[in-house]
DNA sequence: GTCGTATACCTGTTTGAACTAGGTATCGAC
DNA sequence: GTCGATACCTAGTTCAAACAGGTATACGAC
């Protein structure tokens, strides 16, 4: 993960987490990442894309080509029953890590 | 990254924060790691041991052979002054990553 | 005595996520 | 007509982390 923007794992969860509210299509997944954390976070294409076929494989999500608000065609992901309980695993995973990190950087 | 136990990255935030009270043995550092966080996070010493040479490499950490409380030949590691502007760097990108995240997982 | 456990170090190999760096194509605006 | 945004893709590279071993000392239990 050479540049090491993203910390490894975490563009799984939020891909999940920006397939709660229905079906969207990849680019607008990786767009939603960029604009919920305001910029803090920009998934990469070659990052994106391999990480959702990724997920389709493992059953988290599933693949329907639609029609985008653009008219274009457009690849459609939604979040399966198995995906939604890996969300629930990997969010709770992430934040008792995040906190357990926060506190030793907190040690003094 | 396998099996994904840690998040890239973290080990050498906090391998750099286990130094902060001065020098300390690679193991005592693993065992801060494990210790402070509770279990959380448990670094392989497969992991630890590459970790600190290449902090070594980037001259973030200084190595030095001596005495561990045991009596036994133990490698001390200090944090260099770059080592100190790198965790306070590394440090405030965790926060603001996993704030980011945090944010991201909270919408509803 | 030797057996297990904790301490203390090491590295070769594999895995795989993320990055780099390209590519294709459509559409509206200028 | 070309520029930017939309929308998709993957081959190749990098390198942190995990896996799976290895060495050696010290100490108490049996």
């Amino acid at each position: 993960m050479p540049g090491s923007d993203v910390f490894t794992g975490t563009i799984d969860l939020l891909i999940l987490k920006a397939l709660t509210w229905g079906p969207r299509h990849g680019y607008a997944v990786g767009r939603w990442i960029r604009e919920t954390t305001e910029d803090a976070l920009v998934i990469q294409e070659g990052a994106l894309y391999p990480a959702l076929h990724r997920l389709e494989r493992k059953e988290f999500v599933s693949e329907q080509w639609g029609e985008s608000e653009t008219g274009r065609q457009a690849k459609y992901y939604t979040l399966t029953a198995r995906g939604r309980a890996q969300l629930r695993r990997e969010a709770s995973r992430f934040e008792s890590y995040a906190t357990a990190v926060a506190r030793a950087l907190a040690v003094t």
